[in-house]
DNA sequence: CTCGAATTCAAACAAACGTTTGAATGTTAG
DNA sequence: CTAACATTCAAACGTTTGTTTGAATTCGAG
């Protein structure tokens, strides 16, 4: 009985799940074929349909290990926000920062493959299978209504379109900004040192995003004058 | 000599293009094959091969047809605008709205394939293939320096590194908000009816862009005290 | 140890992939 | 018409794909 033998509950599993994760991340789904997937988690090419069923079913795996915890953690951290307040509105831009939050803290933990997650997330938002994207959207779906909720109360006065097109906007940007590596960073010609400063970026960000939450309403008058 | 013979250039060449345009966008590049693509474009299989290449070149042709164009137009519309501003500024508004008009305008189009390319296109932007990025990249890198350049004009205050991380953030809340569909809209429990209604659209973005890119500075003596 | 379940393994499966070939057809100019 | 070129076509090419199979191996409980 060596002092590596304390019983891995599912290793191959794990590393198989590790394994899919960067390289969905790296090439795609398509093109991440079982047989380089397998052979970097160190397991036989028959692993995964013994452990998971198929690939489609690995994908569902994939996305399921990290989202449920994080956006699990999403409700936790808003509830506690509230309780703190007391009876007392949120500031919008308090809500915003308990979502992104999520998102940057799991990109700073490089040491488990949370960056990885992170950036194979941002792209899946627009996956070209409807399969995925619909599961993306019901992983997603009680975090979502929950925060959106919580900015209604914090903005009464909003009309209920303009609120749901606005977090559209939001969601768009951190999904983006996480998932763009160079694309734009190289066209303006940054050097991507401070890329993934999540501290910076987080005051980057929510300071944009909660400007633009709460920027001033259109002049409907002025697109109906227009048309 | 029928009335039809008027000597099309390029016709399956076209063909070809068009229907690689809504299949790339309905199905990504990966899951669509030749033999269906060839099929919907009433061409033979080798046709691809002989018009373009190979299916690479065929995806690089797609986005040249389209970008080229889109991203010519942005910088004329822009010359425009400071031509006839003569010597003033221009408000960041506007350079918000010449380039937010040309996606949107596309989008309109729904004759031409125009609304299938920008959904590709946004997809396209955080693309796994890096060569696929950086054609991407290369294409709108002229666009891109002249209206940085712009926005220096126009925010003379602002900090260069800030304004990059400012029109990234801009660049992604566009390109999300054109490539997704349903996923959030479906989440918020939205009606999807005024969608693509582009004018309406536009004045939501740009509200939210330009509150966004005008956003009062981080304290960043905040971000190093909490670190 | 022994048995039975869980897991790993090498090998093979049929299907689909992008590409190539060489002949057939269509078109244009002399 | 003929010659030269451009395009289309059916067929086949060699790979690679996800999945399945059945035997080997490992493992934990009686």
């Amino acid at each position: 009985m060596s002092l590596r033998s304390v019983k891995p509950p599912h290793e191959t599993r794990t590393r198989i799940l590790d394994a899919a994760e960067e390289l969905f991340m790296q090439h795609g789904f398509e093109s991440t074929s079982m047989r380089l997937l397998t052979a970097k988690a160190g397991a036989n090419l028959a692993a995964v349909n013994y452990h998971f069923g198929s690939k489609d079913a690995l994908i569902e795996a994939v996305f399921r290990r990290r989202l449920d915890p994080m956006n699990t953690g999403r409700i936790a951290e808003l509830d506690r926000l509230e309780k703190d307040a007391g009876g007392r509105t949120l500031e919008p831009e308090a809500i915003i920062r308990a979502f992104v939050g999520a998102s940057l803290r799991m990109i700073e933990d490089s040491k488990s493959g949370g960056r990885n997650f992170i950036r194979l997330l941002g792209r899946t938002y627009t996956d070209p299978q409807k399969h995925i994207r619909s599961l993306i959207g019901q992983l997603y779906a009680p975090a979502m209504s929950r925060f959106k909720a919580a900015f209604e109360r914090a903005l009464p006065q909003m009309p209920g379109d303009e609120l749901v097109w606005r977090m559209h906007f939001m969601f768009g940007t951190l999904a983006y900004t996480l998932a763009a590596t160079d694309t734009v960073q190289l066209i303006a010609g940054c050097k991507p040192e401070d890329r993934y400063d999540a501290r910076l970026l987080e005051a980057r960000l929510t300071a944009f995003l909660a400007a633009g939450l709460l920027a001033p309403m259109h002049d409907s008058a002025d697109v109906k004058k227009a048309a």
